[in-house]
RNA sequence: GGUGGGGUUCCCGAGUGGUCAAAGGGAACAGACUGUAAAUCUGUCGGCGAAGCCUUCGGAGGUUCAAAUCCUCCCCCCACCA
């Protein structure tokens, strides 16, 4: 495949990955840098199929991947519905709850769909494959006899990621223990089917990556690489893309392009230009160019970081009503021309009237007789429970068309409707239209 | 298999018969301040139209006027020993 041609001379995609953040350590500096001036190189990233959808957490091994077929490599996502059945103790302080053979397929499933929004796996161009399809065939004597003998255990529970597990209370389980052997198994499959001689992986995978490397040296007496990326918290430390409904999901269904849009929205301001260089693909100097922002100034580079975020998942359409329905609500903002000029957001107030504020629907009937302002509250799922909802208008953060609720009772009938629509706020940032259902 | 220590509300963790919907911390939510930021301060933080009542302290029974607390059995975790 001889794509992007004229991208060769530019600079290779190590220096790109490093340039935007994404490299905390590698193997063998200067080997790698060589090898990945070659064109057309394979590489590959492990997906856990623990749920049908990936979240936030997964974008910057994704991102790292789309960089590299960028650059004209080939990138293979492998789906781990083989070592999903297995559980990897990387990083975890307890032991991960064991997924059925149905439920990893679904998950396979789901996955791998996401994947194509960001990498094209069109002729070939990147690679998606499911570890189930050799490990699930694997004989254990055999195993043990051809891999198991490479392993030395001194050296294992030396590793970082089962060390931890080691000295917890909690233990390690044979299972999990065995996490490393499929996994640099993994590694050896790839080499020997796809030529792959590069993976990458979060920091919690250095010593399941190196095992594969050493693996691959003494079957195959050959050198492959590693790649970790640096854990990405925000600046006040906390892991990133955890709020407070649970992890920021990129299925629309579990997260909806609204909120996804409002996630990058409220990042932190020390966190934006890191985001942008590593969750969109503006051109790096134009994200060193806003650098020097701060204070409210700030803000336009947070709604491109938005906007942009969100065009990668969601497409164009869900991008801009997610834009329009953040200016509907809190007012636009003008982006000036010269802010991440290569960013398609809109520079201006548009007139169009898509916007995607969460909305649900009221019967009539409801309406006619009344309902009380909190029951509304919490029937729309602004709060959680009717107390919730209580709670929240006696504390003064409760509005209906702009109106602060005085009493958790109010009743809120057709007469508070415009245009069979009403506005409901909940504190500051959550809003929820309620249309009138004839 | 033996001995000892545990399983408490989203998380950590106190509580060892009534004053316990259960200390303290974290997270979260709301208000003030702001820029849909951070930090800070204040308040809230099981459910119920809120009087009182209902559900919650691994599970199932039992003792008691009263049980997270005592007893019995069961499940799970940890440590040491074998």
């Amino acid at each position: 495949m001889q794509t992007n041609n004229e991208e060769k001379t530019e600079m290779n995609v190590l220096d790109t990955l490093k340039e935007r953040g994404f490299v905390e350590k590698t193997t063998h500096d200067q080997e790698l840098n060589d090898f990945l001036e070659a064109p057309n190189v394979s590489c590959y990233i492990g997906f856990d199929p623990t749920a049908s959808s990936l979240h936030v957490g997964h974008l910057l091994p994704i991102m790292a991947l789309a960089h590299m077929q960028k650059k004209g490599h080939r990138p293979i996502a492998l789906v781990g519905g083989g070592t999903g059945l297995v559980g990897d103790p990387s990083g975890k302080t307890e032991m991960r709850q064991l997924l059925t053979p149905e439920i990893v397929e679904v998950n396979v499933k789901g996955i791998k769909k996401q994947l194509s929004h960001f990498i094209d796996f069109e002729d070939n161009k990147a690679l998606l494959l499911n570890n189930a399809e050799w490990l699930t065939k694997i004989e254990y004597i055999p195993f043990l006899r051809d891999i198991g003998r490479c392993f030395s255990v001194n050296r294992m529970i030396k590793a970082e990621s089962y060390r931890s597990r080691l000295e917890s209370e909690e233990g390690l389980s044979f299972i999990e223990f065995n996490y490393m052997l499929l996994q640099a198994y993994d590694f050896l499959m790839l080499y020997e089917q796809c030529n792959c001689k590069l993976q990458l992986g979060g920091s919690d995978q250095w010593g399941n990556i190196v095992a594969g490397i050493d693996l691959v040296r003494k079957i195959k007496q050959d050198t492959v690489f590693g790649i970790t990326f640096p854990l990405i918290t925000t600046s006040s430390g906390a892991k990133m893309g955890k709020t407070a409904g649970g992890a920021v999901w990129l299925d629309a269904a579990r997260t909806s392009p609204y909120d996804y849009y409002q996630f990058w929205i409220n990042s932190d301001d020390l966190d934006v230009s890191r985001f942008l260089a590593l969750f969109t693909f503006l051109p790096i100097n134009e994200i060193k160019a806003i650098q020097n922002l701060s204070g409210q100034q700030l803000n336009m580079a947070k709604s491109a970081l938005a906007f942009e975020a969100t065009l990668l998942v969601h497409g164009r359409k869900e991008a801009l009503k997610a834009h329009e329905a953040a200016a509907k609500m809190f007012g636009s903002r003008i982006i000036s021309e010269d802010l991440l000029p290569s960013s398609s957001i809109p520079r201006k107030p548009s007139s169009n009237k898509l916007a995607s504020v969460p909305t649900s629907q009221i019967d009539i009937l409801k309406v006619q007789n009344g309902i009380a302002a909190f029951k509304l509250f919490h029937m729309v799922d602004l709060c959680s429970s009717g107390a919730a909802a209580r709670r929240l208008i006696e504390q003064g953060g409760a509005y209906i068309n702009g109106n602060r609720i005085e009493k958790f009772d109010q009743t809120i009938t057709e007469e508070n409707f415009r245009s069979n629509e009403i506005l409901l706020r909940a504190g500051k940032k959550k809003f929820h239209i309620v249309k009138i259902k004839q």
